[in-house]
DNA sequence: GGAGGATTGCGCAATTCCTCA
DNA sequence: TTGAGGAATTGCGCAATCCTC
């Protein structure tokens, strides 16, 4: 726009470089910022997500617990009834409450 | 022109008023600011320890669902050799995979 | 070795939220 | 209930810094 010389001729060419530089700058500032914020949202929906997500899994274990206690008491009950080769005592390390190992149960006994 | 004077002089006393007021919004910024950085970092945190959770609790599923099927087997396989009372229909309905299911696996069904 | 975008702390101003007479 | 006034939040620009090619 203005075709200054000399005198303002380095000012005015600073501004303009200053000017545009900026002018850039602010522009990557906004994309940063959107970034950021989109950033922020979908960690927020992450944390949504994996506390249902927990839920789930903690009902799951819930009736999984459930259906082993039911299973257990019956095969415990049955073969009680039937006076199995199995010992008392092999039974109960049998079924052993594994529920809180890591581990897998059957390497936990292990019959002759 | 700035004419300053006046102990009352409008200009002073609103340019003290825009000070003050600036001042403590730029504290009210900082705090702000500050609680909003916690906030952020507090939910990055919580993602994290609820992927750890998800994964112990994955892990757990997975051990129930082993001990789970090997009790069922177990359970199967000496029903099956004592030729107990319940007929393999039954024994089937009783053992039927309730994994999946969202309701007490007892309920699904009524031995007589 | 420096140009240029990305981040980030900071202040301003507008707006929103909150409280209390 | 209302609304005035102050704190909190937010969009934005500046400048310093970081980071990368």
């Amino acid at each position: 726009m203005p075709s200054k010389r000399k005198g303002t001729s380095v000012t005015s060419e600073e501004d303009e470089d200053y000017r545009s530089k900026r002018d850039r700058n602010n522009l990557a500032v906004k994309r940063s910022r959107v970034k950021s914020k989109e950033r922020k949202m979908q960690t927020q929906t992450q944390v949504k997500d994996l506390k249902i997500k927990n839920q789930v899994l903690e009902e799951k274990i819930k009736n999984l617990t459930k259906d082993l206690k039911f299973l257990k008491d019956l095969f415990l009950a049955q073969a009680q009834t039937k006076a199995e080769k199995l010992t008392n005592e092999q039974l109960r390390q049998l079924l052993a409450d594994d529920d809180d190992e890591k581990n897998e149960p059957e390497a936990s006994t292990s019959a002759g």
